[in-house]
DNA sequence: TGAACATTTGAACAGATGTTCACATAAAGG
DNA sequence: CCTTTATGTGAACATCTGTTCAAATGTTCA
């Protein structure tokens, strides 16, 4: 009978449980690479201004919001297309002015708590 | 008297009153550089599964997280040490073993809230 | 001490990213 | 129609990112 491995199991870093447990509760790929795209939307200093502005005021046009964050109108639309892209905005346009809006609540939430984060460290 | 100007107002798409609102309002540079940062660290979809199985199991060694989502410990101690920079995980060393375990429980809101939008849409 | 193991690190590479610039639409007003 | 204004787009550019590979560090155990 093996009584050491009872008593002192060997200091190993694999826990096969822990693993096998984690591997099936594992999400698909393309879930990751979608959570990650979203996160990633939030993570560029231009992008996250336009995003705090419109929880601000809940519409703004984009010269607008290019006069508020003191950058030029086409680079505000270059992001402006990478938010809508990936669902984080959403547009109504009258005229030849695009009225812009976070595209739903958990936009809000979930940025709120990223400003949550940072304001408590 | 303009009466013109208050009955039919040009329209263009400066909102003084909005613009200036928001421009008070602004928080700094560094803020939102922080802030971007902080959604950049989950933004890679290695790293996401990272935190992910640090929300199911609280602590975890590098070579168990490697397992898990499949890739090299090389890797993961690359990711691991961007998301240390940004505060997003600690760890604790034990021996060779270096257990891994989310920062505070504002990671696992963030990340949570984050979940929950991809999973919702 | 020497071998095996866990983690960290630096260099290097391909691929992605954000801005600028110039130009293209497209709508409004004269 | 022509000009002005608001926004959208593509190319080009420098910069940044994530992985791999090789090697270093540090720990355990025989």
């Amino acid at each position: 009978m093996k009584r050491k491995d009872q008593i002192i199991p060997k200091i190993t870093g694999i826990e096969k449980e822990k693993v096998m447990l984690l591997k099936n509760n594992m999400k698909s790929e393309s879930f990751f690479h979608y959570l990650a795209e979203t996160f990633k939307a939030m993570s560029d200093p231009t992008r996250a201004k336009i995003i705090y502005s419109l929880c601000l005021e809940n519409e703004l046009c984009v010269q607008d919001i290019a006069a508020v964050i003191g950058t030029s109108s086409s680079a505000i639309s270059h992001q402006l297309r990478t938010l809508r892209n990936m669902k984080l905005v959403k547009y109504n346009k009258v005229g030849k002015l695009a009225f812009y809006s976070l595209d739903d609540i958990h936009i809000n939430n979930l940025f709120a708590e990223g400003l949550r984060h940072v304001e408590e460290k």
